[in-house]
RNA sequence: GUGGUUGUAGCUCAGUUGGUUAGAGCGUCGGUUUGUGGUACCGAAAGUCGUGGGUUCGAGCCCCAUCUUCCACCCCA
């Protein structure tokens, strides 16, 4: 049987370890200067955790895990021969995968919300899993970085989430990122506008393509999706979004002049826009984005969404927003919080495809001693012991391989030092020192070759 | 979930309209060099051609199914 893994996971090699801890590093590291405290959470949830958080389309891409024993005993017999999928799952599967950080989290905030103090900033590096298709960036095991404040509706904290974006992708390099924000308070007044909540996803869908196929195909494909003339008229100020931010917030503002919501929304964009263009961003730009809809059910004000920079082919590198009520549904009520993601792996990808990531020193030995047999080997060890008490990593090849074999191990591992200390060296004492760069070869004592190998 | 695409040695790939024992480069191992790696030369091992069916006198090549890869849609990190 050939071995192999299942689709959409990988196996890392060491320098693909060493690459991707450095960009966790980075991300832990800033998360840690903004203030947020980091939690772990389980791998699988209780389904019921889960289900019905993510909308219809998340919850088929949630992995169910099958109860233990004889399962399908306790199913309904009517339902199994029926072949009804989706009820006998919730009978034979009470368990599930984690399907992202935010919800597990809410879910903790609820269950130790006497031990929390509020506000509550915690930061989360964890695997997720999703039963998608994987193509290009998408993958069905990958990690996120989260980081959440609950128990603050203050707007402060949406305009630090974009600081902390804009903090991390400085850091790692990756320049001209754009973060995109919304808000759903608007997009739900633009429903109102154009007059049927459920066109809404049509309306941003075909709105989104603006750049591509020019106004007169979108409004055909709004035509097309059901939306009447009218309304299509009255949000005419959505097509000529091309001026900066505030005179974006100011055509929304005279188009939603009827709607509260809506007011509120662009009021709630404002304040993020003015606080960031006072505080300045480094690298990113930042960009009101009305077609930026999102999926997840839970968000109420503020959305975000992350591109990488244009020209590098990559869905959203970083997401999230603001959910007024995601406590609520575990049962506890007027608990506001907002919160963003780093998608690790998509930002890995992007970095390597700019050449972005420095060489990174892979964990290896300085010095590799060679095994002469077992008298020699003793000899060795013992001075190995004493250098790893220095934090030198030094190591006796295994076996008393040919010389050959050893040498050419030290070579491809990029080993810097090879000690040979054969029968000779025991006798007088000494140690033959090589440099594996240069070539060069000296006999040494042993507090000589420690003080060199420091 | 829908549509398309890919699979030949450890890796990257050749393989003619279907025709004997399926090839190369790199890597691995051995030797030239039994206390010296990187270079060079010589040699060897390694493949039920993704898997299972089918068509055919004959299948790596054609057909079907399935798995996998990558891509688009959808959705998203």
């Amino acid at each position: 049987m050939k071995p192999s893994i299942p689709k959409g996971t990988r196996d890392f090699s060491p320098s693909e370890v060493a690459n991707r801890s450095y960009i966790m590093n980075t991300i832990k590291t800033a998360f840690e200067i903004f203030g947020f405290q980091p939690i772990e959470t389980p791998s699988f949830e209780n389904s019921s955790t889960l289900m019905g958080k993510y909308g219809e389309e998340g919850d088929r891409l949630i992995f169910k895990i099958l109860n233990s024993g004889d399962f399908l005993k306790k199913a309904d017999e009517q339902l199994l021969t029926d072949k009804e999928s989706i009820k006998v799952t919730s009978q034979i599967s009470e368990k599930a995968l984690r399907y992202d950080l935010t919800v597990p989290f809410a879910r903790y905030v609820v269950q130790h919300q006497n031990e929390i103090t509020f506000p509550f900033k915690r930061y989360q590096v964890q695997p997720v899993w999703r039963a998608d298709r994987p193509q290009k960036g998408r993958f069905r095991e990958f990690y996120q970085c989260d980081a959440d404040v609950v128990g603050s509706k203050s707007l402060w904290q949406e305009a630090e989430f974009i600081q902390l974006y804009d903090t991390v992708f400085t850091k790692l390099g990756l320049t001209k990122t754009t973060i995109k924000i919304n808000n759903r308070k608007i997009l739900s007044s633009i429903a109102e506008v154009i007059g049927a909540q459920d066109k809404l996803i049509d309306f941003t869908v075909a709105l989104d393509k603006l750049d591509k196929i020019g106004q007169a195909k979108v409004e055909e494909e709004m035509l097309s999706k059901g939306i009447s003339e009218e309304a299509i008229q009255k949000v005419q100020p959505l097509f000529n979004f091309k001026g900066s931010n505030l005179e974006n917030l100011e055509a929304l503002e005279q188009l939603l002049a009827a709607s509260e919501e809506g007011l509120q929304g662009v009021k709630e964009l404002r304040f993020v826009i003015n606080a960031t263009t006072e505080l300045g961003l480094q690298s990113a730009n930042l960009e009101v984005d009305v077609t930026l809809a999102r999926g997840l059910n839970y968000y109420t004000g503020a959305i975000f969404e992350v591109s990488a920079p244009k020209g590098v082919k990559m869905g959203s590198i970083g997401g999230g927003g603001r959910y007024d009520d995601l406590t609520g549904i575990f049962g506890m009520k007027d608990v506001s919080g907002v919160g963003i993601s780093f998608g690790l792996d998509r930002i890995y990808l992007v970095l390597e495809e700019l050449g972005l990531f420095k060489t990174v020193d892979l964990p290896k030995p300085k010095v590799l001693f060679i095994n002469f047999g077992y008298t020699e080997g003793l000899y060795c060890m013992k001075v190995i012991s004493e250098l790893r008490k220095q934090n030198i990593k030094a190591e006796l090849y295994p076996d008393a391989a040919k010389m050959k074999k050893q040498m050419t191990y030290a070579n491809n591992r990029e080993i810097e030092y090879v000690v040979l200390a054969g029968s000779q060296e025991v006798e007088q004492e000494i140690f033959t020192l090589k440099n594996m760069i240069t070539g060069e070869q000296q006999k040494c004592s042993k507090p000589d070759l420690i003080k060199k190998l420091k």
